[in-house]
DNA sequence: TCATTATTTCTATTATTCTAGAATTAACGA
DNA sequence: TCGTTAATTCTAGAATAATAGAAATAATGA
């Protein structure tokens, strides 16, 4: 992943309430969740948490699907979890030549 | 890791200025880097990359330390690594029991 | 087709963030 | 103490984002 698209992500899920919404759609799983129901959990107005959507469906961390007269969000693991690999591989395994050979996690390698 | 917390961290992640700070540092180690070389290496004006060490160190992403004539930033690695728990634990295995239980990891889920 | 529920888009206001020049502070060696 | 290098803070303008009411659109069932 680049590292301007792991900043627009990272910016996206840098806002409570969104990820708030990302936080409840992995819940959720693969069905997804209603956005009537978003907003009832999050008591947010309406318009306000559109807004938000649109933020999180720009970057493609979530996506929606009409289920009869209901809106149905669902999570895009893949790109969520793409997100964490950045931040662990690129950011986190990068670790110079010396220090890093010998370790395996970044726990260990904090320690 | 309270989701206020981890939002505020994600946000400053959340740009690309940052995010290359970072990914600096880490692969630097905790030895750290000078602020100069930092500027050298984004070549953007001091003031501006300042304006951006302040956000990081903020939140406690990074810490500074003198050392003669250089400040030094180091990566506060712990940190991170919490925020990436957060993502994967809070967000990508609290998955409803039913579905999550037989899964070790997201990507696994994802499959 | 009309009413209803669900959700978005439009619009405007307020708030926050980014950028970078200029001035300032800090450390140190001559 | 003066000059130099290193980095920050001050300041202000420009850009971007957040909030939410009002109007519009979508789907459906009576």
């Amino acid at each position: 992943m680049e590292i301007e698209t792991a900043a627009k992500i990272l910016a996206e899920l840098g806002n409570q309430v969104r990820l708030k919404v990302v936080r409840l759609l992995v819940k959720a799983g693969r069905n997804g969740v209603p956005v009537g129901r978003i907003q009832t959990e999050l008591a947010i107005p309406a318009s306000t948490l559109s807004h938000h959507l649109n933020h999180l469906k720009a970057v493609g961390l979530i996506r929606q699907q009409r289920e009869q007269t209901t809106l149905l969000c669902v999570m895009h693991y893949e790109l969520l979890e793409g997100v964490i690999s950045f931040l662990t591989n690129e950011c986190c395994f990068g670790i110079s030549a010396e220090t890093a050979k010998t370790e395996s996690t970044l726990f260990e390698f904090t320690q």
